[in-house]
DNA sequence: ACGAATTAGTATGTGTTCTGAACTATATGG
DNA sequence: CCATATAGTTCAGAACACATACTAATTCGT
């Protein structure tokens, strides 16, 4: 039982001091903003001198450029435009039940090249999955380069529980995985990239796609649950993703919404996946063929919804309203105001949305304010950009490791 | 909305370093553990030189004592023993609906002086409550200063939601105080102490408590749970209390366990509180007394249960039931293996225990390990001793704070 | 009993990095 | 064209950890 969080026993050095400086100019700039090395002297309360020679350090790094000088109409010397360099990205990359997704993110947040290929993957030969994963992989990141760009980092997000360090996925039930050694997988992705490839749990990135490119500019508390055949979740706290002690932290499927419920295959009772996973809310809908995939049945699904069928919205109603008493629980326990759905969610959100508000509405009233339901946008792509999206953030949080 | 989790705009500056280091080798020093310089450099990575230095700041501050020369019998120059200064401790207080309790502990741990008032606080006026806390705390700091001791500062635990930073009370539901400024008592408890008197909720001090000074030696993990009038929690993370965005996290008492149940004083319905607080456990054991306190009839539910009755125990193996609930949606939300139980909860451990164990091995089958459930023996005194050892750990973290 | 070995702690010079003040560079406005 | 304002650089000085060399105090072996 691994656990994070000992005391840090690490002495501070001198040295230090310029790491942390690096990364908190860094952090002044942004993709566009054109911002000068007097602004982020301003913003930071480094002095102009300290200011210039981390600067120019960071340009070394190539993670920065000079925009050449800025003409804003005021009076004085005009200063140099600073911003990210887009032509450094990373590769990010998803496994999950019903497709494979792959993806080059760079510095300005901008999807450079993409590939989604739908695939049938529950209990199919990891093997054979990690081969076609890498073949769209290797399609995309040529694209990329060809383009003049220079892979950073990347990720890799599967629908189960990982190990990152040691790039096993232990246990990923709708894969029918179990500890399943992609660490090789990992390396042939993006070689020798200097932040290397970081496996991840496919809710943790996508809540993390939200925070970097989705509804993160508005809420910087919240947790995220993802519809996929199970149920995952992310919880993201002071803009970073709230991972707990082992890593397994945000597993809201597995809250209990019903406590004289089903078994759950994680062998307990009641838990949300049993009522909100696509396979109850199929079940409840009636929809049963069973010959078709379960992302065949999630469209019959939504045609039924559409044509107003109603054992279809009763059972997505009531997904929502146990939606709803997990969110409950979450903002109780950890201090949220805000809930973002992804994957079947978002794509059933006219359907769920009002039965998780009057939900949130009886069983806590205020909690959740108005505005605090949000619905993910990035669709299959949330996963993938959210690993390539920490892989970067690795990068920014670290620009010392692309010095001398 | 306050919200903490700002991105850091403080500089790094060269000082820094030496702060950092003088907090990680106060953090080596232990109140009898006698660790010489040279264990410490060896335990930090620092040279011997730094730790020397870095040491005598730290004898400068009062925090810390030479023990004289170890003698351990091995070979080589025998080196100082160096000990936290027992001399300097802080004080802590409580306001609960049945009780006052106030304490001074020092920074060895110790109960320096302590005592614990009865009363009846549901409805009474603030400044009468008040007014007996500060008696209660001069006769207690008074003690403790007459035995030679130093207030580093303090701190007071209210059941209900504060705002530390100016000092308010802004609602305790069981008390009846809403909005309630207790800034100017703060001061007079403990008058010019360098770290100051801060509040805190209840069951977050007792929460920490038990991580100083009680089950923390085995869990650095753990969600506690709070029993009183209300049931309060705290969670404890990576040996620290996780507060939330806004510092609300850990209200266990409001996670829903029985959705389709009564009604709760927050407005919402189905929370742990309707189920597992005194008035509704009390109210399943049929011990409906409306004359005495709170407090004296749950020493008749106890009696009760001593006595085999049955309704008793019924009553208190379903609150168990439904604990058991509460730490599994927890668990699964903040990846935790561990609960700790106080306050009613650990009165009544014989009889809850195996309800609540029950329960997870119903709710989420190998969740909580053999022996990740735990009750508190700290009594009255854990939300002081928090309170108390919340001020004693802000020394530790700054004590560049002390000097010139 | 006495020197060798061992460990604790101190003194001193060096390198890193921030700060502050002086300086250069480049614009606007009258 | 010069005063003023703002951007950015240069350089001396201070703080601090490090490496190395030193002194101090003990045990072990003969």
């Amino acid at each position: 039982m691994r656990e994070q969080g000992a005391a840090s026993t690490a002495p501070g050095r001198v040295g230090d001091v310029r790491r942390r400086n690096l990364a908190l100019v860094l952090a002044n700039i942004g993709p566009n903003t054109r911002v000068t090395r007097a602004d982020i002297a301003a913003a930071t309360g480094l002095t102009k001198a300290s200011v210039s020679s981390l600067v120019a350090e960071l340009l070394e790094t190539g993670l920065v450029e000079e925009l050449g000088v800025t003409r804003d109409g005021e009076r004085g010397r005009p200063g140099v435009g600073l911003a990210l360099d887009a032509r450094r990205g990373a590769l990010g990359a998803e496994i999950n039940v019903d497709y494979l997704a792959v993806g080059v993110v760079d510095l300005h947040g901008t999807l450079r090249s993409h590939e989604v290929a739908e695939a049938v993957n529950h209990g199919r030969r990891p093997e054979d999955v990690l081969a076609e994963l890498s073949a769209l992989a290797h399609r995309c990141v040529d694209a990329a380069t060809a383009s003049g760009l220079t892979l950073l980092g990347g990720g890799l997000a599967v629908p189960g529980l990982v190990d990152p360090a040691r790039g096993i996925v232990l246990t990923a039930p709708n894969l029918r995985w179990h500890d399943t050694d992609v660490s090789a997988v990992l390396e042939t992705l993006a070689p020798e990239v200097p932040f290397g490839v970081v496996l991840s749990n496919e809710a943790n990135s996508a809540a993390l796609a939200e925070l970097w490119y989705g509804h993160g500019a508005f809420f910087r508390n919240y947790l995220f649950i993802s519809g996929e055949v199970g149920v995952g979740g992310g919880l993201v706290i002071g803009s970073e993703l709230f991972s707990g002690p082992r890593g397994y932290a945000g597993e809201v499927g597995h809250v209990v919404v019903e406590p004289g419920g089903r078994r759950c295959s994680c062998g307990g009772r009641g838990c949300l996946e049993t009522v909100a996973g696509q396979e109850a809310i199929l079940a409840a809908a009636g929809i049963t063929d069973g010959g078709s995939t379960t992302a065949a049945r999630m469209a019959s699904l939504q045609a039924a919804l559409e044509a107003g069928d109603a054992q279809a919205v009763t059972a997505v109603e009531r997904a929502g309203h146990y939606l709803g008493i997990a969110v409950v629980s979450a903002a109780r326990l950890v201090d949220l105001s805000a809930v973002v759905l992804g994957g079947h969610f978002a794509v059933l959100r006219q359907w769920i949305g009002p039965a998780l508000t009057s939900s949130l509405d009886g069983f806590a009233p205020g909690l959740v304010p108005e505005g605090g339901v949000a619905f993910s946008e990035l669709e299959t792509t949330a996963a993938l950009r959210g690993a390539a999206g920490a892989a970067l953030r690795r990068a920014l949080a670290a620009p010392y490791e692309l010095l001398g």
